[in-house]
DNA sequence: TCCGTCTTGTATAACGTTGGAAACACGGGG
DNA sequence: CCCCGTGTTTCCAACGTTATACAAGACGGA
């Protein structure tokens, strides 16, 4: 041990590569960035040089000096729920498709939380934020002072000009009250209100609960809107609990998530009530989990991979917009200090033409639908799906 | 709008800061570092400044400087896997703790993508590394030349220079078959073997199958050992139906984890046997999951915010190691980094004096292991325990 | 009064990288 | 043989921060 050598090393820099490749830094710099000017001879002896010493750049110093890491943040509620977790492993690999890496923080659903990674996570090192709002106001939103791009997914909709995405949640929830009205139910209770915020996600989807029924001539019994204090299984349980035990006999359920659905399952088959001889249930967000209880869960499955994909792609997408189109090589005219163009002019709207770009600062927030699917399940149990 | 003032600038640094104050920029430094040595006057007069322009450090910058950027990557095989998913949630609060954040990557249990974690992830921005490996060999993590503290979680063991995290697996697993065993079973099938890797970690768990049972005086049968090809839900239905299909009739399943006993436990009950009365099943993990099903299933719970802690600790130790101990100017004396006494010796080699520290290179691994509990399930639907 | 000592603040040099411009080879045409 | 254009490489500065060394006062004791 000991040995003086590349072993020892704790830090190999550009200058160490540049001393034993006997160029100057900033040509270990042209080579290790493939700046094109760079004789053949010399990109080789370069390159055997990094090889040997194993050479990699510090991206906090490259960071420094260009504004990019190569990171997103990922702020998701908890990851202890299955969705998010799979949503998770989803972004994770989309942005490795694009060479980004992701740092993952979970907000807990706190608003001060939510606040905080908003205002640049821990660190300010990432270069765009991919944001699952539950409690934050627009309000919050509209203070923030960081100028890394950031894009919403999840249901909550605010009027800010950040790209949103989120499937079509009136619809999705039509889907779901419809196929349990196919099959003739007609005391299909909604499991998952939450009175609190208007703009609440579920509010989208018993909104769906309401307008399918109207639409198809069936009333709205509002005793059966259970109300739930959080969405996890316990939550589910606690709402089917108490909807029985006010003396309702819904015969169908459709659940804010399946994690709802599988608490109220639970309930229901302590108190003898077959799903779905008795109780037909549906879910929402295609659960592994689902797929696996007593009875597999019918549930409506958001595309996860689209909304990964989306996600990335706008900050991705945002992050090379300010580069001019058409310029193919390096020299980037004009490249630095992007500084003091980023702010939208704020309030005004004026998002007038839809055009591809328009250099001029005036970020046009797009919103973004991926799709949903209704899986329908019938007891089968066939191989998990590998995604 | 428009405004020329601290609205409209978007990087405020120390040197704006200085300028507006009248001082110099190290003094601003000093302040925002809560250096000691500063008037209140001075303070005062710089803090009004700070505020005034909303001045942020920019971490990039700092971290340059200090050679530390706070944060900490995880490598876990799968975040679809709920284990591994609270597992993450668990290591991203224990690293909060101490001001770190965490760079998720899966890795599917791809040699080739943990391969390329250890070598510095796809970014060299990490102060240290989690990895939970599966399919990596001890010449692969040998070959490693990246410098950053490396901590193992999970049970493979690997006879090197690094702290690995494990709970005693066979200790777990002799404590669910002693459950077993206890209660009247006798012929206790074991699902998940795998004979492909000897280190595995589902040896480990068999290996604690064979030993109960014969220190209980009952013979084992390794017919009803039942190999699986991976580990989740689908691959614990195959194996348990081919259990069955073989002709055998277990009347206790102790599974490799939760995912598998949930499989199984759906296979029995498609083909008309009960759980608990027919077959009493044991799982592990503790995943939350476990705890809806028709059957709430009994587990053995790793304790996983331990695992989390420990590992985390463990990264923060190693960096703060260097330090000098007795340097305390002023803010913070020593009193941080509890690391490195929780674990037993492990085996027996190597950490003979329980010196602070021997400065002089030579890294002690540590052998770290965290408890674990049966948790006993009797149908009980209760609160989701918060985590 | 003078000189150490202690306190407080400043100037300067890094950290590792990249952009811009200047400097330097190398041939070919005049 | 010189000069110039082209293509390649080097030099210098800067990104924003903190460490080090040092200067400037304040203060007390001899």
């Amino acid at each position: 041990m000991q040995t003086e050598d590349e072993e020892r090393r704790v830090r190999v820099s550009l200058k160490d590569v540049a001393e034993l490749a006997g160029v100057s830094v900033k040509t270990v710099s042209n080579v290790v960035n493939k700046y094109q000017h760079v004789t053949p001879a010399t990109r080789e002896k370069v390159q055997r040089a990094i090889d040997d010493l194993d050479y990699r750049p510090n991206l906090t110093a490259r960071h420094l000096r260009k504004g990019r890491t190569g990171i997103i943040a990922l702020a998701l509620p908890e990851l202890g729920n299955p969705y998010f977790a799979e949503l998770a492993g989803a972004v994770i690999d989309a942005a490795g498709e694009h060479d980004y890496t992701v740092l993952l923080d979970h907000t807990q659903g706190s608003r001060e939380r939510e606040l905080l990674v908003t205002q640049g996570f821990r660190a300010r090192v990432i270069d765009g934020l991919i944001l699952n709002p539950l409690e934050l106001e627009a309000e919050d939103l509209a203070a923030r002072t960081d100028t890394a791009p950031l894009v919403l997914i999840g249901e909550r909709r605010y009027d800010l000009p950040y790209d949103h995405i989120a499937i079509d949640n009136i619809a999705a929830a039509r889907t779901a009250v419809s196929h349990l009205l196919d099959r003739g139910r007609r005391r299909i209770a909604f499991l998952g209100a939450r009175g609190d915020r208007a703009s609440q996600p579920a509010h989208l989807r018993l909104l769906g609960w309401r307008t399918e029924l109207a639409a198809r001539g069936v009333p709205a019994d509002e005793t059966l809107v259970a109300p739930v204090e959080g969405w996890d299984r316990a939550d589910g349980a606690a709402a089917m609990a108490a909807l029985l035990d006010a003396g309702h006999r819904p015969d169908a359920v459709f659940a804010y998530n399946d994690l709802i659905a599988i608490g109220a399952m639970r309930v229901m088959s302590e108190r003898g009530l077959r799903v779905p001889e008795d109780v037909a249930v549906v879910g929402f967000d295609d659960l592994t989990e689902g797929r696996y209880g007593a009875v597999t869960l019918t549930t409506v499955a958001p595309d996860k991979q689209a909304i990964a994909r989306l996600a990335v792609e706008s900050i991705v997408g945002r992050l090379e917009e300010p580069k001019t189109p058409g310029g193919a090589d390096g020299s980037d005219p004009g490249g630095r200090a992007r500084h003091g163009d980023a702010g939208p002019a704020g309030d005004g709207a004026g998002n007038g033409e839809g055009g591809a770009e328009n250099g001029e600062g005036a970020v046009v927030p797009r919103q973004l639908q991926p799709g949903f699917t209704l899986v329908e399940r019938e007891s089968t149990l066939g191989r998990s799906p590998a995604h």
